[in-house]
RNA sequence: GCUGGUGUAGCCCAAUCGGCAGAGGCCACCGACUUAAAAUCGGUACAGUGUGGGUUCGACUCCCACCACCAGCACCA
C-alpha cells in the first residue's frame, strides 16, 4: 500500500477486515453501562441493496458509533425478514427453490453491507425463514389463540388476483396492492384474524405518549385508528317491532332530522326485509352491481350514490315518526354496525342522497345568519327537535344519548377505523399457522412440543393460487393433538408482517432456545432507543409492532409497553427529482458507487446532502464533492504526518491571536456537530462544520513563526486534526481508522471518547456588533464581549459613519441586543 | 374534500429566543500551477426568502388570507 495516497479500495478492506476479526462491535449485556439499541428496519433479502438501503444504514451506523464512542453499550444488530412472495415468484419463474433463492439472496446482500463499513454485531444475525425463528411465533400464535385474540372467520377480505392472496386493510393503497400495485377485489373467503382492534384505544392512547416519533407518522396512525365516539341504538322495522335495525351515528343530537335510514347491501338483515319475489330479485340485482364495481371505482370521489328503496319502513324512536329504508352502496356493512340513520340537514352525504331520491330535509341546527350551503355540521343551538330544542349540540348529544340509556333503546358508544389484522396468507413461502381441524375434535392448536410446525421443503409451486401446501399429503395429514384421530392441518401461512413484529425483541438474546427471548437480555437491552426506517411503514409495520409487542406484555413476556422510544422517518433516495425506478432508467447501484468512489464517500454524500427526514436526490457531481472532501483531508493529513507525530502538547492557554482563534475555530466546531447530531439528527450541517474546520487546517499549517510559535502550530495542528478525525470517524469510518493509525495510535478510533468542546476554548474577548439605523446595517463595532449597553450606545453614536446618516435626523430610541446588535431608530 | 409537510442563489441545502439572509457542497466564471490537459490550489459571481396583508425598533422566523408542490387518508355515519 503506498503510504501516501488515499487507495480507497484497500483501506477501507484492511479496516473492514481488523473489525471483523476483532468482533470489534460484539455487544453484551453489562448492567454497569448505560445501554442504547440502535435498530435499523431489517430488510427483505431481495438480492441486491438499493440506495434507500445505504441511507438508512449510513444513519443508523452514524449513530451506533457515535453512541460508542459517548461510551453507550451498543447493540446495533441486523438480520433478514426472509419470508415473502418474492421467493416463491422466483421459484414459479426459475425453478429455484425459494429457500435457497433466499439464503443466497443473504449472502450477497451481508457482503454488500459489510462493504459499506456498517458495524452490526453479526453474532446476533436473525432469519426470519429459519424455523428456530418462527416457532416462537407459532407458539405465541396458539397463546392468542387461546385467549380469542387470533381468531378465524368467514367474511370480505382483500384479494390482490397477482399475489393471489389476502391483504390486510393496512396494506391496500388507493384500491391497490402496497407490493404490486395491482387492483384488489373483494373476496368472501375464510381466514385468521389478530384481533388488534381490542389495542385500539391503548394504540392511541400511547400516540400520545411517543415524544421521539415523528408528528406526522403519530398523526398517520392515529388517522388510522379513526376513533370516534357515538351513539348505537335501535331503529325498529314498522309494523314488525321485533325487527330491530341496530345503527350507529357521531350525532345523536340530529337524531330528529332523520327522515330516512340506510343499511348495508350486504346487511344480514336486507334478506328478512325483502318482501315477496319481485323485491328480492331487486335486492339481488342491485348487491350484484354493487358487487360489480372495483374497490377503485368505489374510492372515486362525487360518484352518485346508488340505492334501492326497500318496501319496509322504519320508525325514528325519537320522533315516533315512520320513515323509508333504503340499502345503498354508501354505508358500509364493516363499519360501525351496517346500518345509519340519515339527517340530510347536517350531513353532506345523506343530503346528496336525500336531493337523488327526493326526501325531506329537516334542519336541527340553527345556521348562523348569512350562512349558504347543503349540510349543516357546525355548531348551533337545536331547533325542531323536541325536548332537545334550545340546547348546543354538545348538550343535545348528551341528552340524547342519556334519552337512549333510560329508555333501554340504546347507548353511547364508540367506534374505531381501524379492523382486525388478516393474517391468512394463501401461499407457500411463509411461517405455518399452527393449528389442526379434527374430526372429532374441530379447531385444536398443536401441542407445544411438537413445534416447530416446519414448512416442507418439497412443494410443487403452480402460482395458480390457493395454498400450495395443501397438496402436500405428507403436511397436510396428522394427528389430532388432542384425541389422536385424523386431523388435516391447516395450509394457510402467516402473513411476514408478523415476523418482523418481534424480531427486535429474538435480537436481544438471538441463539436462545427456551423461549423466544430471554428475559434478562430483553429487560436490559429494550425498548429500541433509536429506530430508523421509511415512511412507507408508517401505518404497517410500525403499527403491527406496537400492537404485537403489547400482546407479549399481556403474556407477561416483556415488560415493555412500547417497543419503539425514538422513530427516524427517513426520506427516500430519489435521482434527478423522481423515484428511481427501472421503467426511469435513474436507478444508482450502491456496489457502483462504492467500486468507484469507496463507502465512506457514500456514506457521506447520504449524510450530508439532505437532513434524513427529506427525500435526498442522488447527485453525482455532489458525490466527487464529498469524495474531493474525503481527499482533501488524506491529503492534509497524510501531507502533515512528520510534524503531527511530534509529541507537543500545549502548556497554558495559547499566546499568539491567531492561535487563539484556530483554537476556538476547532473548538466551536466540536460543540456544533455534538450538538447537530444530538439535537435534531441535522448530519448534513454537523458535515458542513467539519468542512469549515478541515477548510481552515492549511491556513493555519502555513502560519509563519512571527505570528504563530512553531512549537504551538504542532500542537494545535495535532488537537485540530485529532478532533477532526473524530467528529468524523462515524460518518467515515474507514479513512478515520487509517489515519488515526497513522498518527501513531495503536487503538482504534472507536475505542476513544468523543471530544468535548473546551469551555475556555469558546470564549470571546471581543464582539463584532451591527450597528442598524431603522433596521438597516449600516455600521460595526468592535466591542469587548459583554460591554455594558451605555458605553455600546455611547460608541455606537459616536461612529463615523452612523453620524453621517443621522446628519438630519432625530434619534428616537437605541435597542441593544447584548454581544449582537445595535439598531438605532430615528423619528421620520 | 380532510390532515400533515415543504417553498431561501442556476441546483442540493444553512440561518439558536424575532437580531448582519449564507455555513457547506454542486454548477458557472476568473486566476495560479502545467508545453497542454486532468488533478490540485486561490478567487469571483449569483437570491432578499412562493404571493398579499398585519404585528414589531427589527420578520426566512410570529399572526391572517391565499398560491404551488409533496405525502397520507378519503362515502368511516
Amino acid at each position: 500500500m503506498s503510504s501516501d495516497r488515499y487507495s480507497v479500495r484497500d483501506i477501507e478492506a484492511k479496516w473492514q477486515r481488523i473489525w471483523e476479526e476483532r468482533k470489534q462491535f460484539r455487544a453484551t449485556e453489562d448492567p454497569s453501562r448505560p445501554k442504547f439499541y440502535c435498530l435499523e428496519m431489517f430488510p427483505y433479502p431481495s438480492g441486491r441493496i438499493h440506495m434507500g438501503h445505504v441511507r438508512v444504514y449510513a444513519i443508523g451506523d452514524l449513530l451506533a458509533r457515535y453512541k460508542r464512542m459517548r461510551g453507550f453499550n451498543v447493540l446495533h444488530p441486523m438480520g433478514w425478514d426472509a419470508f415473502g412472495l418474492p421467493a416463491e415468484n422466483a421459484a414459479i419463474e426459475h425453478g429455484v427453490h425459494p429457500a435457497i433463492w433466499t439464503y443466497e439472496n443473504i449472502d450477497s446482500m451481508r457482503s454488500q453491507l459489510q462493504k459499506l463499513g456498517t458495524s452490526y454485531d453479526w453474532d446476533r444475525e436473525v432469519t426470519t425463514c429459519d424455523p428456530a425463528y418462527y416457532k416462537w411465533e407459532q407458539l405465541i400464535f396458539i397463546k392468542m389463540f387461546e385467549r380469542g385474540l387470533a381468531y378465524r372467520r368467514r367474511s370480505a377480505v382483500n384479494w390482490c388476483p397477482s399475489c393471489k392472496t389476502v391483504l390486510a386493510n393496512e396494506q391496500v393503497e388507493a384500491g391497490r396492492c402496497w407490493r404490486c400495485d395491482s387492483e384488489v377485489t373483494l373476496r368472501e373467503i375464510e381466514g385468521w384474524f389478530f384481533k388488534i382492534t381490542a389495542y385500539a384505544d391503548e394504540l392511541l392512547a400511547w400516540c400520545d405518549r411517543l415524544p421521539g416519533w415523528p408528528e406526522r407518522v403519530l398523526t398517520m396512525q392515529r388517522n388510522w385508528i379513526g376513533r370516534s365516539e357515538g351513539a348505537e341504538f335501535d331503529l325498529p322495522a314498522a309494523g314488525r317491532p321485533e325487527l330491530k335495525i341496530r345503527v350507529f351515528t357521531t350525532r345523536p343530537d340530529t337524531a330528529f332530522g332523520m327522515t330516512y335510514a340506510v343499511i348495508a347491501p350486504e346487511h344480514p338483515l336486507v334478506d328478512r326485509l325483502a318482501a315477496g319475489e319481485a323485491e328480492r330479485a331487486a335486492v339481488a340485482a342491485f348487491r350484484a352491481e354493487v358487487a360489480r364495481q372495483s374497490e377503485i371505482e368505489r374510492l372515486a370521489v362525487d360518484r352518485p350514490k346508488r340505492g334501492l328503496r326497500l318496501s319496509a319502513c322504519v320508525v325514528n324512536p325519537f320522533s315516533g315518526v315512520e320513515i323509508p329504508l333504503f340499502i345503498a352502496d354508501y354505508v358500509l356493512m364493516g363499519y360501525g354496525t351496517g346500518a345509519i340513520m340519515a339527517v340530510p340537514g347536517e350531513d353532506q352525504r345523506d343530503w346528496d342522497f336525500a336531493k337523488q331520491h327526493d326526501l325531506p330535509i329537516i334542519e336541527t341546527v340553527e345556521r348562523p345568519p348569512g350562512w349558504v350551503g347543503e349540510a349543516y355540521t357546525g355548531e348551533g343551538i337545536k331547533i325542531n327537535s323536541g325536548f332537545l330544542d334550545g340546547l348546543t349540540v354538545a348538550d343535545a348529544k348528551r341528552r340524547a344519548i342519556d334519552w337512549l340509556v333510560q329508555r333501554g333503546l340504546g347507548e353511547a358508544k364508540v367506534n374505531y377505523r381501524l379492523r382486525d389484522w388478516g393474517i391468512s396468507r394463501q401461499r407457500y413461502w411463509g411461517a405455518p399457522i399452527p393449528i389442526l381441524y379434527c374430526d372429532a375434535c374441530g379447531m385444536v392448536p398443536e401441542r407445544e412440543e411438537n413445534l416447530p410446525v416446519v414448512l416442507p421443503r418439497d412443494v410443487q409451486l403452480s402460482g395458480k393460487g390457493g395454498s400450495p401446501l395443501a397438496d402436500v399429503a405428507t403436511f397436510v395429514n396428522a394427528r389430532c393433538p388432542r384425541c389422536g384421530g385424523r386431523a388435516r392441518r391447516e395450509t394457510d401461512t402467516m402473513d411476514t408482517f408478523v415476523e418482523s413484529s418481534w424480531y427486535f425483541l429474538r435480537y436481544c438474546s438471538p441463539r436462545y432456545e427456551s423461549g423466544m427471548f430471554e428475559p434478562q437480555a430483553a429487560d436490559y437491552w429494550m425498548p429500541v432507543d433509536q429506530y430508523i426506517g421509511g415512511i412507507e411503514h408508517a401505518v404497517l409495520h410500525l403499527l403491527y409492532a406496537r400492537f404485537y409487542t403489547k400482546v407479549l406484555r399481556d403474556l407477561g413476556l416483556t415488560k415493555v409497553d412500547e417497543p419503539f422510544t425514538a422513530l427516524l422517518s427517513q426520506g427516500m433516495v430519489i435521482k434527478d427529482g423522481a423515484k428511481m425506478s427501472k421503467s426511469k432508467g435513474n436507478i444508482v447501484d450502491p456496489d457502483e458507487q462504492v467500486r468507484k468512489y469507496g463507502a465512506d464517500t457514500a456514506r457521506l454524500f447520504s449524510l450530508f446532502a439532505a437532513p434524513p427526514e427529506k427525500d435526498l436526490d442522488w447527485n453525482d457531481h455532489g458525490v466527487e464533492g464529498a469524495f474531493r472532501f474525503l481527499s482533501r483531508v488524506w491529503r492534509f493529513v497524510a501531507g502533515h504526518l512528520e510534524e503531527l507525530r511530534q509529541v507537543g502538547s500545549l502548556r497554558g492557554a495559547p499566546g499568539s491571536e491567531e492561535s487563539r482563534t484556530f483554537r476556538r475555530t476547532i473548538h466551536e466546531t466540536v460543540k456544533r456537530v455534538t450538538d447537530d447530531i444530538e439535537h435534531d439528527f441535522h448530519f448534513n450541517t454537523a458535515v458542513s462544520a467539519i468542512m469549515e474546520l478541515v477548510n481552515a487546517l492549511p491556513a493555519f499549517a502555513s502560519a509563519p513563526p512571527d505570528r504563530v510559535p512553531p512549537g504551538e502550530r504542532t500542537a494545535l495542528l495535532r488537537e485540530a486534526v485529532e478532533a477532526m478525525l473524530l467528529l468524523l470517524a462515524p460518518f467515515c469510518p474507514h479513512i478515520t481508522e487509517e489515519l488515526w493509525a497513522r498518527l501513531g495510535h495503536t487503538e482504534s478510533v472507536f475505542a476513544r471518547r468523543w471530544p468535548e468542546a473546551d469551555p475556555a476554548a469558546l470564549e470571546r474577548d471581543e464582539v463584532t456588533l451591527v450597528v442598524q439605523i431603522d433596521g438597516k446595517v449600516r455600521s460595526r463595532l468592535t466591542v469587548e464581549a459583554g460591554a455594558p449597553e451605555a458605553d455600546v450606545q455611547r460608541r455606537a453614536l459616536a461612529d463615523d459613519k452612523v453620524k453621517t446618516w443621522l446628519a438630519a435626523r432625530r434619534v428616537e430610541r437605541v435597542v441593544i441586543v447584548p454581544n449582537r446588535l445595535v439598531n438605532i431608530v430615528t423619528h421620520s
